[in-house]
DNA sequence: ATACTTACTGACCCAGCAGTCATTAAGATA
DNA sequence: TATCTTAATGACTGCTGGGTCAGTAAGTAT
């Protein structure tokens, strides 16, 4: 009773390949990741892969595109979409957000996107047009939304957004780096961050204008 | 009067080897960087390359190295001999030497070490002995001296002494990446971030500056 | 000058890998 | 069952680039 020697699966292919491929560009990086070995994880034939992505190139694109578009799209709408303050909001689903990327496959793409982003402009600006530009405007609608009502004092936090992530991207690189010679608990200095953040700029107890109506 | 084909100085060569090398790697990273290229930009044939060189990997960690440590034992020197308060010396010396990094061979290190640090481990230590864990126990150091002469309040800064330090990583990935699709004024950025430190950590005063006249 | 040392050259080698294509067989169709 | 389409294979190729080494010439000692 022969196993057939393959199946035909034309549907899961391409998510089965670029799933393998994240996989193997974690452990050794784009360039250093033999496409034979991308195709052995995904239990298919190099021709096969071939068949699914025009060279090595179009994959990494693939893979970039595979984990960064729902990541983004979902915190989007969680800022649009929240009827929290916007201190709860980053006291709460912000710091859930932020405290995941460091174990999550972004930990992988921040990685491949620093080494190999400036070889790939079309990727890059694909990248800051998904990634940056819609997440910063998030934010900064966020914040907007905390003066408007009263919380925050208008402070240049507004204009430099990327200050509420910067310590992700730290704790990202922190795990890909040191986390074994130095551990680092990131999801308290992530904590730590927002609270300093937020006595940073939220109108104090006893001032009058914070009155929100 | 025939220039002599090339000239024997062995004690420069290494050197400018290094330099050409951290040239390459800045333009192509290290994996797509030849070693060919390195060594027509040091005006000097592969061969002699490989005479001070054993590998393409040991040519890779002499270039960390050449720029790794002059940098941080600066500051390192910067924050021990200082006369002046906490305050005024992240307001000062400490911010612009994050000012400086995002254009500084710092750099190119940075993006060296997220990219190929995971695949070599004793980098990666060295690393870790040098910049990081001295670089933070100066930082923590100044903010203790800051909380011990009344100028700070005690806060969890200390143990997470990274956070002075995460949006200059941004600034540096910033630049690499997005500055051309997406402009950034990492000066006023990094301004703005010790701004807000100061503001969440500085004890309060009914008069928070005023006093030091 | 002459002999000697060694910094330096560049042609060469060959392993490793991206990409191809003639062939095979899974599964649909009738 | 026989026929057709195309998903899938894997041996093959050509080239790129790390690393070598026999030879060359710059500088030094005598």
């Amino acid at each position: 009773m022969p196993q057939p020697r393959f199946q035909r699966r034309k549907e899961q292919r391409p998510a089965e390949i670029t799933q393998a491929a994240l996989e193997a560009f974690a452990e050794h990086g784009y360039a250093a990741t033999r496409v034979d070995d991308v195709a052995k994880r995904a239990g298919v034939s190099k021709g096969l892969l071939y068949l699914y992505f025009k060279t090595k190139e179009e994959l990494f694109k693939a893979v970039i595109r595979s984990v960064v578009v729902p990541r983004i799209d979902a915190l989007k709408t969680d800022i649009a979409d929240t009827e929290l303050s916007a201190e709860e909001f980053l006291r709460g689903p912000f710091l859930e957000f932020i405290k995941k990327l460091p174990d999550s496959p972004a930990r992988i793409v921040v990685r491949l996107m620093i080494a190999e982003g400036p070889k790939h402009p079309d990727l890059t600006a694909y990248y800051c047009d998904k990634v940056i530009s819609g997440g910063l405007a998030a934010l900064r609608q966020l914040i907007s939304r905390g003066v408007r009502q009263g919380e925050f004092r208008q402070s240049s936090l507004d204009e430099f957004p990327q200050l509420l992530v910067a310590p992700a991207l730290l704790s990202i690189v922190w795990r890909t780096l040191f986390q074994k010679h130095y551990p680092l608990d990131t999801d308290k200095l992530l904590e730590t961050h927002i609270e300093l953040i937020l006595r940073a700029i939220k109108v104090e107890q006893g001032d009058a204008r914070g009155a929100a109506m």
